[in-house]
RNA sequence: GGAGGGAUUCCCGAGCGGUCAAAGGGAUCAGACUGUAAAUCUGACGGCUCUGCCUUCGAAGGUUCGAAUCCUUCUCCCUCCA
């Protein structure tokens, strides 16, 4: 029974997208514990948050009993996924991806377990493609897979009918070698399901194809809808970039910013998707919200949410320290140990010599403005303020009074972007 | 191998000898308004020692007083034929 409640618990969160017979795969997650796989391409030397949604899903159907595999694509991180692209990807080398595979595999591992009767594995399609020869490649698997078949995929129809793109014969293969692995999989650990992302369908049907022809298994494939935005941009991506997983490259604290400002029309699908709160909890706090006057709840559960599940509890309280000092307009009641903490706890910061007392150029070193044009636009148009304090000239010199416990000077740029001066 | 077409500032996409740091749209950023929301309005959107100067229009040369625009070679891409 506790199977048969995860698919609808799935469905309830909207987080199916489409699966290959959908009746049969549920009797037989209600019959036995099954064994099921996503993958993960090394295409850099971080997950960011696209890959949330999947990662997350391993570790529902592990609560629910079920063995997760995670692989990361070391064989196919060096084809490059065609699916839904608009170019031909740069091909890396073969060492980069291997240092990739090393830290996404780190990057996963935290979200599952690795114990107990349906413990976590971690593979590497590199395993059996590595040594795999092109004449093996091209009877064994090749000719299973029909190009008139293949070239009819949504997926890469995109770069087939474009003038002014093409696809080349190593990305069009692509979807050969994700096929075989779900077969290689299947034959390995008795491997029956296949998740991912609404793009990897084609990919993933390839696999329960080939799985049937090679082993003779029915298999099966479940995806995952695309994340959107109610105003249409894209998800995961702000001013200063992706949003990594990877605690350097995305500070928890910007990590956590970032869910917070989720728009209210995304908030609640956000916290189905991202969020282990039950379905009915979650319709609990959007019903507050809607009664309540002024700011929503929402945002802050999603920030806290996820933060915790990404980064850990630590990590989450430093977090909100920061965003609760910043945000209170009270810089007053900071201490200077207050503010060793900001540096300490994520907060972007910088060390300047006290001779470099020029506004200008504490902003662009700073990364608040990406060049010193772009600052003297940020203080003409009244963007930036120093200790709370709007600055208004471009030939701003700071002062001692600027430094706050003779060490400490606070900038910000537009409502929410902060980084803090350590004098030296 | 042959014949055509193309490469423009983050993306799409105009420009086709001077008036071009380069139309328009998107994305992004800032200001106002707000709830660190959305929508809306306004502005910015190559760099700098900023009423001027410098570097950009696939790369390298050339023509010209002057080139993103013309010529040559090269690189890459696309389409069709073989």
């Amino acid at each position: 029974m506790k199977q048969a409640s995860l698919m609808e618990d799935l469905e309830a969160r909207g987080l199916i997208a489409q699966t290959t017979d959908a009746a049969a795969l549920s009797e037989l997650m209600a019959r036995e514990q099954i064994t099921l796989y996503c993958g993960f391409d090394p295409t850099a030397d971080s997950l960011h948050i696209g890959s949330l949604v999947p990662i997350l899903m391993l570790r529902r159907f592990q609560q629910a009993g079920h063995q997760p595999v995670a692989l990361v694509g070391g064989a196919t991180g060096m084809i490059g996924d065609p699916s839904f692209k608009a170019t031909e990807r740069k091909l890396n080398t073969p060492d980069v991806i291997a240092g990739w595979v090393d830290k996404i595999r780190a990057q996963v591992a935290p979200f599952l377990t690795f114990e107990g009767e349906n413990a976590a594995v971690m593979a590497n399609n590199y395993d059996w493609f590595g040594s795999m020869g092109a004449l093996e490649f091209l009877r064994d698997i090749g000719k299973h897979f029909s190009v008139n078949a293949m070239i009819k995929k949504e997926a890469v129809q995109q770069r087939i009918n474009r003038d002014d793109q093409g696809i080349s014969y190593t990305e069009f293969s692509y979807s050969l070698l994700q096929g075989y692995d779900f077969a290689e999989l299947n034959k390995r650990l008795g491997c029956k399901l296949q998740i991912g992302g609404s793009d990897q369908w084609g990919n993933i049907t390839a696999g329960t194809d080939l799985t049937r022809r090679l082993n003779q298994q029915q298999v099966f494939g479940l995806t995952m809808p695309l994340v959107t935005k109610a105003d249409g941009t894209k998800f995961g991506k702000t001013e200063s970039g992706t949003i990594w997983l990877d605690a350097k490259k995305t500070s928890p604290y910007a990590f956590y910013q970032f869910w917070l400002g989720t728009a209210d029309a995304d908030v609640y699908k956000f916290l189905r998707y991202f969020s282990f709160l039950s379905v009915a909890e979650i319709a609990a706090i959007e019903e507050a919200d809607k009664t309540r006057e002024g700011k929503p709840e929402g945002q802050r559960i999603l920030a806290e949410q996820v933060t915790e599940l990404v980064h850990g509890k630590t990590a989450l309280e430093a977090a909100q320290r920061i965003t609760a000092s910043l945000f209170s307009n009270d810089l007053t009641s900071l201490t200077a140990d207050d503010f060793a903490q900001l540096a300490q706890d994520g907060l972007p910061s910088l060390a300047l010599p006290r001779d470099a007392d020029n506004l200008i150029d504490a902003l662009a070193a700073g990364g608040l403005a990406k060049s010193k044009s772009e600052a003297r636009t940020f203080i003409q148009s009244g963007a930036v303020s120093i200790n709370g304090v709007k600055a208004d000239s471009l030939e701003y010199r700071f002062g001692d009074a600027d430094r706050l416990f003779g060490e400490y000077t606070l900038l910000k740029r537009g409502k929410k972007l902060y980084a803090l001066i350590r004098w030296e």
